[in-house]
DNA sequence: ACCACTGGTTCTGTATGTGAACCATTAAAG
DNA sequence: CTTTAATGGTTCACATACAGAACCAGTGGT
């Protein structure tokens, strides 16, 4: 971090994050261990931009409308409404189920669109979030295809005991596997209930950049239910890599921070 | 602005809000009139931020997918994604014309939400832009409902010539029929070709939050035939004002900036 | 080889942001 | 009703942390 003042900053708009909506200052200041005028004085200027808003009553502050219009700008040049989430809808229309775009940043990844199922119960998940690469289906795909050497440096950070632990036998064996096959199936893995069924997505250069996979509710979508929708799948991917190679999107992995 | 540091921040942060995609150090300082060295410390420290990233080959800079994650979490509090969308999209199905939310921030209205209709030629919008109240249905009629006071300043702030040239009278005049009939109906005024059909939306302490609109290429919209759309959108209507009630979403026109 | 760019670094003076102590409100507690 | 402990907001002297000129290193074009 190079710049104090905007670190403390970003660190204040990062407190909002999580899902407390209203924050008062002294709040703030006591989260981030400073004092509770430099946080009024970053939250003054954030409330004169339009990036923090107080509410009417309480006084507290809470996020602005000008990170939508950031949020939407983003979504926009990722092609994300015009192109790729209607091609999710119409898959979501064929299969019934839901339909998740993962993005590749950094080395974790996030989910930047859903369009849910028409069923009455079906997967749902919170957009932005992000996670390691190695659980669940939309991550491993991603992760199988990165530099060897990435995927080494990814691999031994994981921890080796532990509620988050795994196999990394087993797990290297099943990152072969889903090279060869260009899909990857998992079940209850990233979410308990949750089975998904996921494909990669690459870039211009060739370089993994997203996964489309189809998510559903784990008891009706079994390994040979996933493989049924397939060809499905394999449709939308072609026409969605179509779009990331057009608009030269994604390829953001690089360096491990 | 109090921190000048943020300040130039957020400056560099906008830059990239326009359509150019990616920029170099140099080109933002200059815009910016300020010494590249400072938009390299603003800039590296957002890279490491996740708020820019640089594009692999070109080594310029763009934006990052941390602003999605903002942009996301602000939208998942608004209810945009859960309640208000799907509502909308129903509205949609049902007239076949796209749908859009408009929300008041300052004196200011923002498109946050749109659902586009199914027609081969329909009414389209860019997310997150922002206008003044005096011009579009969807606008005037969240103008109507502010208090007075706030309303005669906004007036007054209309330049008086030049081509967004309105007439006041005539503008207060329909601002006093929209407050009778709760519905305002234009065409051509905020986009030459399309017209609009919107209705107002209250928060909990009914002071004027949003605005719901159907929006269509002109030449199918009419204002007869916006009025025969008026049951379905008095509908939607009031499961989003009711939506609006619940969550305590919206009201913050508070002062004029 | 040159020039005109680029992003990145270093360094010093001072502008700028910091934090203790301050006030004005509010709301709950005695 | 007073007391207490919160809150957001303000002031001001001090030293830190930022600004900007001059610098380097790399690149692409001529």
């Amino acid at each position: 971090m190079e710049l104090k003042t905007l670190g403390n900053a970003l660190n204040v708009l990062e407190c909002f994050a999580k899902e407390r909506k209203h924050l008062g200052l002294r709040e703030i200041a006591r989260e981030l261990g400073v004092s509770h005028t430099v946080i009024h004085r970053i939250a003054s200027t954030f409330e004169g931009r339009g990036y923090l808003r107080r509410a009417p009553e309480s006084r507290k502050y809470t996020l602005g409308m000008k990170l939508l219009e950031h949020g939407f700008t983003l979504q926009r040049r990722l092609k994300l409404t015009d192109l790729i989430r209607p091609e999710m809808r119409r898959l979501s229309d064929k299969t019934g189920e839901s339909v998740v775009l993962t993005w590749l940043d950094g080395c974790q990844g996030v989910y930047v669109a859903i369009v849910e199922g028409n069923q009455q119960v079906r997967f749902t998940e919170e957009l932005g979030v992000r996670s390691p690469l190695y659980a669940g289906a939309s991550h491993k795909t991603m992760l199988a295809f990165m530099p060897p050497d990435t995927v080494e440096t990814i691999i031994s950070d994981i921890p080796h005991s532990g509620p988050n632990c795994v196999d990394t036998a087993k797990l290297r064996a099943e990152l072969e596997l889903i090279r060869e096959r260009r899909w990857c199936y998992s079940s209850g893995e990233q979410v308990e209930d949750a089975a998904a069924f996921s494909v990669p997505i690459f870039n211009h250069r060739d370089e993994i950049a997203a996964s489309l996979s189809i998510a559903s509710p784990k008891f009706r979508f079994s390994r040979d239910e996933a493989l049924n929708t397939l060809p499905l799948l394999r449709g939308s991917e072609s026409r969605i890599n179509g779009y990331f190679r057009r608009y030269h999107l994604g390829g953001m992995h690089g360096g491990i921070p």
